[in-house]
DNA sequence: GGGCAGAAGATGTCTAGACAGGTCTGTCAT
DNA sequence: ATGACAGACCTGTCTAGACATCTTCTGCCC
């Protein structure tokens, strides 16, 4: 039994946790999901391979596993690790979703004081903005407002429906290195329940957040709006030997 | 009949992982850890059972594993929300307010799914719940409920009104020392609001939590409700050398 | 000394089983 | 009807290997 594929070989536990990242996206939370033997036998794998699949997306929370019972979809749309350097692109990918952007508009504006206080700017500067739609799956996520300082100018030229901005920044020589970010949530307004296709309740989670570059010069200043009900964050802390406050 | 967590013993793969666990704490971030084979002659196991400890270890971050080099105490925590969700006395204390509580239930419940699986707990277990309204100052800021497993009933014993519950645990010799958060958002309903005071519109700031001991081990899964018009979440992330997460 | 090939050592992927323990369902005896 | 129990099914833990791939070190040759 030779395995000769050696041009670049996928890890068949990596196919089968594709498999199942897009069998959870067309499922509903807590949906039961095929067992470990049928999974065997699908795919043609020993038991170790595919649990190995299984504990990449149970980690993702993608899905829970109940001993005795079975495994079944998780519930609900878990996003993001808040303030994580992960795109909105790579982590819907990972839901087996495709993210796009609609781009809102994109050009130079008056800053606001919370944006000046935020980017550091003079009295006086003008700014750049970038609002953006983002989409997974065709369906509207989020709605992302960017103020950059002029030094950042450069990124208007570049492809704001489909790149990453934070790629754009790295074009520019300025890697984010650093985030603050502050999370509320408000109800939404009449054009922000359009954008987003919400009901008249609809709820707005708020992700206001700063980034400096390496240098420790803020680079981005954003309001990104998330559908509440179909967004969440998730955060992992760990008490490590400090305790150090601010 | 307090307990019984259950009759089972502690998994080999556990074991090395607390082992690693206290030699990462003592270690310096970078330095070199044993290597998968060292650790199947040190405990006398297949490596399997050392790669399982080992994948542990590293979905948290406290490791860094890399091929044909070894593995590696991991270089500092990737993110930590400051005014940590880890206490809330803790952070309304770095607000410059005085937190306190209002008891509103604390007994022996039976779990939902979801906090089963959160702590852990055989179905037909038994858990202990605390709710309480948390205040800042005199003024109500969240709708706290915590479950908790039998053997930390012990917290019962505790003065719930006026002490923080993590400084309970950590009388019961359980230190809290990893947590998982989501974090998402909802309106309030009407019991919500007249209990935190909000107007007709109110918007909830829900935050879930499971919070993990110095072993590993969950002793709570939380859902704190926050009135988001006097809340917010603040989190800074730093980006070491992360580049390789997954 | 410099360069290169190979060895050694490390993790990554995978197999084909085994037993244990939790959950659910249907059947049988009460 | 109801309760007890057996069996099917499912995930959890673990073994004792195998080959692949990547990195670093070593020693030989030029």
């Amino acid at each position: 039994m030779t395995t000769s594929m050696s041009t670049e070989p996928t890890p068949r536990y990596q196919e089968i946790a594709e498999y199942l990242r897009r069998l959870i996206a067309a499922s509903q939370p807590g949906d039961r999901l095929p067992s470990e033997a049928e999974l065997c036998d699908r795919f043609g794998v020993s038991r170790m391979t595919v649990r190995q699949a299984l504990s990449v997306l149970a980690n993702e929370h993608l899905l829970i596993r109940r001993r005795g019972e079975g495994t079944f979809a998780a519930p609900r749309v878990v996003a993001r690790l808040l303030g994580s350097p992960l795109s909105f692109t790579e982590s819907m990918r990972r839901r087996g979703l495709r993210a796009s952007s609609r781009l809102l508009h994109a050009g130079w504006i008056e800053p606001s004081v919370e944006d000046r206080a935020a980017l550091h700017l003079p009295l006086g500067s003008r700014a750049v903005v970038v609002e953006r739609l983002r989409l997974a799956d065709e369906r509207p996520m989020a709605i992302e407002r960017v103020v950059t300082p002029p030094s950042c100018a450069g990124i208007l030229d570049q492809d704001l429906e489909h790149g990453s901005l934070h790629d754009a920044f790295e074009r520019l020589g300025r890697i984010p290195t650093r985030a603050q970010a502050r999370v509320s949530a408000r109800r939404a307004t009449d054009i922000e329940r359009r954008l987003l296709g919400l009901d008249p309740d609809g709820v707005l989670l708020s992700e206001r957040r700063t980034i400096d570059d390496q240098e420790g010069t803020p680079i981005e200043h954003t309001e990104t709006l998330y559908a509440a009900e179909r967004y969440e964050f998730e955060a992992v802390l760990q008490r490590g030997a400090d305790a150090e406050l601010t």
